[in-house]
DNA sequence: AGGATATATTAAGATATCTTGATATAATAT
DNA sequence: ATATTATATCAAGATATCTTAATATATCCT
């Protein structure tokens, strides 16, 4: 219930919905990434991706001093549904710009 | 988009979600009958309607003073699945108190 | 060690959602 | 027509969520 509850406050938020989508289709990004390529702060940014971990969608890799997010596998049937619909929403989702981890 | 996150809304509120669950399981159901059962205020009970109602998941049919309130019918897959999760959680759902449209 | 960089957390204001109580509407009953 | 009943809507306060700016932490580089 407390879960179900966090997995859809999660999503009922266009914000996470785009970084989400963000991660689903561009693999393994790190926090940095998703601030240039969304041109957000990043306290906000670090914000949502907790949100999203925390019900479950994406998981996070440290390495260094980059923490790279990328969508949890193996992921629910319910889960799975979700970012299903997600991708046939017209969301304006960002090109990749990878200004940090590679420089 | 917009109707996605109103669907999303809809369900991130755990009144609404035993609400949901209480139409789901008692089939159709009026206003006043949620109110008994649930001892909740007409206005709450409502305005909960109302939203999910707007986000696809409920119809109303009016018939004399009454509105009678059930799942809508067909549902698409997504809000059939996300019926289904609801259905699998422990919630709270009061016993059905007929007071109103029978008396 | 000291400085720079990437990320996380916190605090405060802005915005949205929920609840209640009051009022409006619409159908029925007298 | 007037009163009653069922439902809907509105307004105001309470609560939760989102955004930004500031600060904390942790790693890397020299």
């Amino acid at each position: 219930m407390d879960i179900f509850l966090k997995t859809i406050g999660a999503i009922n938020d266009e914000t996470r919905l785009r970084i989400l989508s963000f991660i689903a289709i561009n693999g393994e990004v790190c926090v940095c990434d998703i601030e240039n390529s969304f041109e957000m702060i990043q306290s906000r940014v670090s914000r949502h991706l907790k949100i999203l971990k925390e019900a479950g969608f994406i998981k996070v890799d440290r390495r260094g001093r980059w923490a790279y997010y990328s969508i949890r596998n193996p992921l629910d049937k319910f889960r799975q549904g979700i970012l299903e619909e997600i991708s046939f929403l017209q969301l304006k989702i960002p090109k990749f710009e990878q200004e940090c981890s590679v420089k």
